[in-house]
DNA sequence: ATTTTTTTTAGAATTATTATAAAGTATTTG
DNA sequence: CAAATACTTTATAATAATTCTAAAAAAAAT
C-alpha cells in the first residue's frame, strides 16, 4: 500500500469510501486503515472490535458489523465461512482459496494458481455458478 | 444369533447404534430411522426436529442437537458448513463435495468424482491436511 | 446556517447452540 | 430378577454471534 508523502494522511481512504458510495465518516476511516494498512489479513467483527479499543478509536460493536457489512457489499471486503460459529472478513478480495487451522480457527490464504480445478459439473437447472470455495483443513501433526 | 431378514424394523439400527458404542434409545432410534431411511438427506436441528413432531415422536431440541452431534462423531453422518448460520448435517458421509444454493440455503452433493482437484499445495509446517472442502456457490439465474 | 439524509450508538432482541442438573432409562452385577 | 451403576433425556438457563431499534449525532445538500 503506497502512500504519496505530503498528502493528507486519510485522502486515499476517503476517495476509495467515496467512490463505493459510502460516507467517508470518522469510524469507516478508523475501521478502514486498520484494515487497509499493511498486508492482507483475516478478521472477525470481534477482532476488529478488539483492535479500535487498543488504538483508542471509538467504534461501537455494531457499526464494525455494520461497517464489515457494507464494505463487504461494495467489494472492499470478501466473507469467508469456514466454520459455523464465526463469520471471517478477508481484506484480500482477489479470487483465492484457504488453509482453515482447525485448531486455532485460523485462516490462510492460499494462491488462486496454487489450486488447480479440472472442469466444473453443471449448475442445476435455472442456476448459475456464483463462486467456488476451496477449505483446506488443517490440523497440527 | 441368526436374525430373520425384516423382522424387527428396528434390528438393523440398533445395531448400527451398537456398533458406535451408543445406546439404542428411543430417541435415538427415532431419529436414526428419519435419517437413514431413504435416500442421503441434509438436515439441521430445527430441521430434524420439526420432523419428529410431525410424526408425533416426542424428542427434545436438546437431545437433537446431542444426537447429530454424537452421530456425526462416530462418522454416522457428516457436518458441512456452508454459510456462518446454522449447520448441516449430511446423511452421506463418502468424500464428495456440495452446491450451495444461496437463496434458498439448500445443499446439493457432488459426486466425489465430478470435482477434478489437482495436487494440493503443501500444509503448513507442522500441520497435514485433513479435510478439503469444495463448496459451489449457485445462485437462481 | 438550516434542512435533509445518512450514520452511529447503546441496548434490546434474535438465533443457533451448548451447559446444567434433575429425572428417566438402559445395562451390568449380584 | 432386582439392585446398583452408567448413560440419556429433558426443561430450562446460559452463551455467543449477530441484527434490530429508535434516538442522538454527523455529514451533505440546500
Amino acid at each position: 500500500m503506497e502512500r504519496v508523502i505530503g498528502k493528507r494522511p486519510y485522502s486515499d481512504l476517503i476517495d476509495r469510501l467515496r467512490a463505493a458510495g459510502l460516507r467517508p465518516t470518522r469510524q469507516r476511516l478508523g475501521l478502514a486503515k486498520i484494515l487497509f494498512e499493511g498486508p492482507a489479513r483475516h478478521v472477525t467483527a470481534e477482532m476488529l472490535h478488539g483492535e479500535t479499543v487498543d488504538e483508542g478509536i471509538h467504534v461501537s460493536l455494531a457499526t464494525v458489523y455494520n461497517t464489515l457489512n457494507q464494505f463487504t457489499e461494495v467489494g472492499l471486503l470478501r466473507e469467508i465461512v469456514v466454520d459455523g460459529e464465526r463469520s471471517y472478513f478477508d481484506t484480500n478480495t482477489s479470487d483465492h482459496h484457504h488453509f482453515y487451522h482447525a485448531g486455532s480457527s485460523a485462516l490462510e490464504d492460499i494462491d488462486h494458481d496454487d489450486v488447480v480445478l479440472g472442469p466444473l459439473p453443471a449448475a442445476p437447472n435455472g442456476t448459475r455458478i456464483t463462486r467456488v470455495d476451496v477449505v483446506i483443513r488443517i490440523e497440527d501433526s
